[in-house]
DNA sequence: AGCACGCCGACT
DNA sequence: GTCGGCGTGCTC
């Protein structure tokens, strides 16, 4: 009698068990671990990860394979013990946390031609020799520590905390040649919006023909190329946003993680995963070196610094040897002058810097005209009627637009409730800063960005190329003028309002206000002519503004440890965010309290400690026509993980979805 | 996640 | 009488 074989299969479903397929005759000589296969699933096809070999199938009705995907094993033991972490950690199945490893949507296209292999671990051989600057004593000090553990191979991580232009990327691309030099590849890090072609360029010539550039607007072609370049040895260093983090490398030696505070390392969705942790445990499976670079660390990483679990690495001078701007706070609690939005002091910086044709970055978080509308009679304000979050008003086509949906609606003639026509705007945005500022300075150049002058394809590169040329005098604009821009004749920043950002009900609001406005005042003094940063606060005594003045991270990192040691916020607890959505709020309402309950007798029955905060409804109820509540564990983390898995193991409940979101990255 | 099956409300 | 709402359960 023939003996059958059998395979496990993990399906990219949030179906946390494996499935058993027979291996058909034709196929029983190929090896099937660890290799993407096509199975019946249902009434179609899927393609998962053939885990093991099984002798007998754990199924009656077993259906055949339906063919194989790669010729050759993918999955290796690091990256499946990665993912056996992802499904732990972020309650995944382990099929989901594979396909964000291998994405199965990473086929090989019907017209694929396998190209032969690199010579793999040729040293220097991929290096250019041209533009290699002396590195400064500081960088120097940090690369030889790195190298030093390149050489021992232990799997150290380091967070390079350096001041804005001390020149992080320098020792980044030292340590990464000398990763390659050992014949091994790099993983570079990059927040979405820092992936900008002038870095591309700087990549590409220290390392031609090498560099992979891994981004949302690839073609699935380019992507697969990209992929199989790195899994064969012909790409070396795969330079990207979040996801890059899983470049297919047998032999990596080095990850980066730029800006490793920025949130967009978080994944909003399914696997929920914070790119940055995923960095530090693939660099140790690996044996690889971690460098995580900031100018203001996350709260977390700098406390891991301080327990010795990563090595602290400081870069504390500009590499011009340059002083950083100096920042006034201007108390908007004492009187206004000629404007109820610029104060005398940001007014006068501006007529200053006109007078000296120089050029000013002018900050505001808000975009639209005016973010309340508001009944003068009976205080009514205009809410979405599909998310609960007020209107703006747009005044170039005076309409109200809600900013979570793309529902706009008419200025309104009447309030509905008291039919009063004595309806006003309150708050300040964009566009109505660029209306004042046009009116105070009507000789001025002004141009502003944010996401609605944007949103056409090129504006933002345009806009970039235009402020260098000195086409406009003040760029005003969101977060996205933040980050980034380099312009030598910018002596002057403005920051309309550091309180909306400060007093956000989320506990790590005062760490993106340090960082935020660390940014922001980045973007003056970085050339011969100086600089000079203007915060308008009503709050000026607050720590959070006072260490951004002073450009102090420690003095910021002091107090805010010491308020997160005090409410037990991460790092010293864990949050896991139990998200629910429904379209009927009663049965939301009740689904929330019933998992509540669950929870609290799991507590109890099992002797576990854990807060449970809530239910509550979430800080915007609705959007997008869905109501949403949750409810917010604190704790250890393995607590956490146990007790969420024990109490939300289905994805919906009485009518509710459900969704985890563990180690939150805001809990609005 | 899909997709089928199944059981209750308002329609030609 | 049926069309269709979404609650539940299954997929090797």
């Amino acid at each position: 009698m023939i003996t059958e074989k059998f395979i496990e299969v993990v399906l990219p479903l949030p179906i946390d068990k494996p499935f058993h397929y027979r291996i058909p005759k034709y196929l029983e000589n190929r090896d099937f671990t660890r290799v993407r296969v096509t199975v019946p699933f249902g009434r179609k096809n899927l393609t998962g990860y053939s885990i093991k070999a099984v002798e007998t199938p754990g199924f009656p009705q077993i259906k055949d394979i339906h063919s194989i995907v790669d010729e050759n094993r993918i999955v290796t033991d690091e990256l499946l013990e990665l993912a056996g972490w992802m499904s732990r950690n972020y309650v995944c199945s382990l099929g989901e946390a594979l396909n964000a490893i291998f994405p199965v949507s990473l086929l090989p296209p019907k017209r694929f031609e396998a190209q032969p292999r690199a010579a793999e671990g040729v040293p220097g051989a991929v290096i250019s020799s041209s533009a290699w600057p002396a590195l400064k004593v500081h960088q120097a000090a940090a690369l030889d520590r790195i190298s030093e553990a390149l050489e021992t191979n232990a799997g150290e991580s380091f967070l390079l905390h350096g001041v804005t232009s001390s020149g992080k990327t320098e020792v980044y691309l030292s340590a990464i040649k000398k990763a390659l030099e050992k014949g091994r590849s790099a993983i570079f890090l990059l927040p979405e919006i820092s992936l900008t072609p002038q870095f591309i360029d700087i990549i590409q010539s220290r390392f031609p023909g090498v560099v992979g550039i891994w981004h949302s607007k690839l073609t699935k072609t380019q992507r697969y190329d990209i992929w199989r370049k790195a899994l064969d040895g012909r790409v070396k260093i795969m330079l990207g946003a979040r996801s890059a983090i899983f470049a297919p490398f047998k032999r990596l030696g080095i990850i980066v993680v730029d800006e490793e505070h920025e949130p967009s390392y978080k994944q909003e969705t399914r696997p929920a995963y914070q790119t940055r942790d995923l960095a530090l445990k693939r660099a140790k499976l690996s044996k690889a070196v971690l460098i995580l670079g900031s100018a203001t660390p996350s709260l977390e990483s700098f406390t891991m610094s301080k327990a010795g679990e990563i090595k602290l690495l400081e870069l504390p001078e500009r590499i011009d040897g340059r002083p950083l701007p100096r920042v006034k706070l201007v108390d908007l609690k004492l009187k206004w002058a000629r404007s109820k939005i610029l104060s005398a002091e940001l007014i006068s910086a501006i007529t200053k810097i006109l007078a000296k044709r120089e050029q000013a970055i002018i900050f505001l978080n808000r975009r639209g005209f005016s973010p309340g509308i508001m009944c003068a009679q009976c205080s009514e304000v205009w809410q979405c009627p599909s998310c609960s979050v007020s209107l703006v008003y747009h005044k170039h086509d005076t309409r109200l637009a809600c900013h979570y949906c793309n529902h706009t609606q008419a200025w309104p003639a009447k309030c509905p409730s008291c039919g009063s026509d004595n309806v006003s705007i309150f708050g300040v945005g964009t566009q109505k800063v660029e209306e004042e500022i046009k009116r105070l300075f009507p000789q001025g150049r002004i141009f502003r960005l944010d996401r609605d002058t944007a949103s056409k394809k090129g504006v933002y590169e345009k806009t970039y190329q235009d402020f260098k040329a000195e086409e406009f005098d003040i760029l005003l604009g969101t977060q996205m003028i933040a980050k980034g821009f380099d312009f030598p004749r910018v002596t002057l920043v403005g920051v309309i309002d550091a309180d909306t950002a400060l007093y956000q009900p989320d506990f790590r609001s005062p760490e993106r206000t340090f960082q935020l406005l660390t940014q922001v005042s980045g973007r003056c003094g970085r050339s011969e002519l100086g600089g000079e940063v203007i915060i308008q606060t009503k709050r000026a005594e607050h720590y959070t503004l006072q260490a951004a003045k002073s450009h102090d991270y420690k003095v910021f990192y002091d107090q805010e440890i010491a308020l997160r040691r005090q409410m037990g916020y991460p790092p010293f607890k864990r949050l896991a965010n139990i998200k629910l959505r429904s379209k009927n709020e009663e049965k939301l309402k009740l689904a929330a309290e019933e998992i509540s309950a669950k929870l609290i007798k799991y507590r109890q029955d099992q002797k576990k400690e854990f807060e449970i905060l809530g239910p509550t409804p979430s800080a915007r109820t609705k959007i997008q026509g869905m109501f949403r509540w949750q409810i917010l564990l604190k704790g250890e983390i393995d607590a956490l993980l146990d007790a969420v898995n024990a109490c939300c193991e289905s994805k919906t409940f009485g009518g509710a979805q459900i969704t985890i979101d563990v180690d939150p990255q805001s809990t609005l």
